[in-house]
DNA sequence: ATGAAAGCGCTAACAG
DNA sequence: CTGTTAGCGCTTTCAT
């Protein structure tokens, strides 16, 4: 009698004996084939159960062919980003739904990092990967895709390739924001963008732009400043607007850790939200309403991206052919307390 | 010829065939094995450049014993707390200077998926395993550790067993976080605490009491209060302590996510910090000073305890015999602006 | 120091 | 409907 609490793992091959039948029509049952008899199907599942059995999802990996080995990668830019934790959760849920697995890799905004993984992912035979490139001329995921090898971007695409993509409105997000700036008096409006190499910071910088042109504002380049989409970035950009002869009256922040840097310093220099310095963010935190005040915030459905990535992945697996796809969803402006709906009277009266 | 642009993978019986030697050759210098003659290795590995191979680790994993898979699970209750990302990146980065991969599993607060996670992660063949586990008389948990499988636990021990565990003194950080409440004046003080079946929520509590007791200040039950660990709990319990008839002067929050909680809830009445009330917080995050005003917390060494977790487990897969051991880390006070040092000339006047 | 051969646990033809 | 057989790509005795 083999007991449960024994060392040893307890393989297909034990349950075809136990059950009496071979090892393929255990396989069978197993992945809900066609036409088994009852009596067998029975039979085995009772096996599974006596035996307390579980199928090494590594042995059959290694088995079937492309597309089928119930591993997904997911590779990001940086953790340290509530975004991309949302992105993660919805990616999870999706592949926790139906019976994958996920290699949740981290690149931390490091190119070398980011190539050893993509490596490591394929070794690990990975059906497909959604990934968040660390810019768009990133050769290796490029090849990638050129090689057909099944992958969605999200939050950013590639240049010169046509892949799956799941973004939002990125253009629209920053006018939005920049526009309600706008309306409550603000004329004078910094950008404190990320990465110029990354597409999201430039298609929020020409948000911005727009916005002021629609208004019949200046654009002027000193207002717009790029860094590398880091908190420390977010800091040292910010004060650099505050120290100019004549600093904006408003900030408009290119994403969540960016805007983190940037109230930092605000804060440390005393300065009053939205009275000394207003702040529009892109990219909306579960606890923004723990700010103070409370920020005006371009909500980017991060999880809803990450779900919507890996149905198009699944998508993907089983019809390799489909032309590339891009989903577009949308922001939306959290209207909360930092830009001063007060400015608006003054700019009224 | 073989292009590297093609798609069928190129496997060690390539690398092989082309170097004219057998697979266990290629295989044994693959895993820099004793005694391979230098010629028949530069051959070999001359042979794998110009293939391009990587080896399969599915394969292999499939193949060698137990402890030698090179891949780790990694078990956290929530990936949006900030605190497990640290724990997450520590790991993550132990195990890439190793080559190892971790597969990182979110269960989200969920008892149900933490089981389904650990089963998975059973399936996967992973070498061991580091979790944080939904409580301390977690079932599964505690028979994998029955069973001798490789475990080392984080931020929480489990009742009943010995097992690896990489903690900090959340005691002693709680006890000088109060300490401090009460230095710079504060008399009535409440303790929002996570989840009751963790270890920490008690442990956090003890300190609080301890901290009290030594300043002769009297502990009250109303004070004390217990939630879910989550956001919303910390909100409510919030507006709980602020709704009494006589209100505590400061708290002192269970979590970086509690804290949240409390002080959306503290903002939306339009309460000042630290004046109104005084907040300190466990677990520091890397833009407290984005908080306004700055949080006084509790630093945990969320990095650290990854790595040391991950150094741990490695110790244990090279020596499966040897005792439990248990690392406690330090904790750090990081007295900002949330707790009001002006209360203290208040108090000594 | 190297090769031959077995086999990890599973699935996928191919028979029947 | 079910069994037999052959591997997936690798490591590991056991020889030599």
């Amino acid at each position: 009698m083999r007991k449960k609490s024994e060392k040893s793992k307890v393989s297909l091959r034990d349950v075809a004996t136990r059950a009496g039948v071979s090892t393929a029509t255990v396989s069978r049952v197993l992945n809900k084939q066609n036409y088994i008899s009852h009596s067998v199907k029975t039979r085995v599942e009772k096996a599974i159960k006596e035996l307390d059995y579980s199928p090494n999802r590594v042995a059959r990996r290694l088995r079937v062919r492309d597309g089928e080995r119930r591993l997904l990668g997911l590779l990001v830019p940086d953790i340290q980003n509530p975004f991309y934790v949302d992105v993660i959760r919805g990616v999870e849920d999706m592949v926790f739904a139906r019976d994958y697995a996920v290699y949740i890799c981290n690149f931390a905004q490091n190119y070398e990092k980011e190539k050893t993984y993509l490596n490591k992912l394929q070794s690990e035979s990975i059906d497909g990967l959604i990934v968040a490139p660390y810019h768009e001329e990133d050769k290796m995921v490029i090849s990638l895709v050129r090689e057909k090898f099944p992958i969605v971007c999200v939050d950013r695409g590639l240049k010169g390739v046509d892949v799956d993509l799941v973004v939002v409105d990125n253009d629209k997000g920053a006018y939005n924001a920049v526009n309600h700036l706008i309306d409550v008096g603000h004329r004078r409006i910094g950008y404190v963008g990320g990465l110029y190499s990354i597409p999201t910071s430039r298609k929020r910088r020409d948000g911005y732009v727009k916005a002021l042109v629609d208004n019949g504002l200046d654009v002027e380049e000193d207002l717009i400043k790029f860094g590398d989409s880091k908190h420390e970035s977010g800091m040292r950009l910010t004060a650099e607007f505050l120290d100019m002869p004549r600093p904006p009256t408003a900030l408009f922040t290119g994403n969540n850790v960016i805007t983190l840097g940037a109230l930092e310093t605000i804060h440390s220099r005393g300065l009053a939200i939205p009275t000394d310095i207003a702040i529009v963010g892109f990219d909306d935190m579960f606890w923004a309403n723990s700010l103070n005040p409370p920020l005006t915030a371009v909500l980017q459905p991060g999880y809803e991206i990450g779900r919507q990535a890996a149905d198009m992945l699944f998508e993907r697996l089983e019809e390799p052919g489909r032309e590339p796809r891009k989903i577009v969803l949308n922001t939306r402006l959290m209207v909360r307390q930092s830009c001063g709906a007060g400015m608006l009277k003054e700019a009224e009266e």
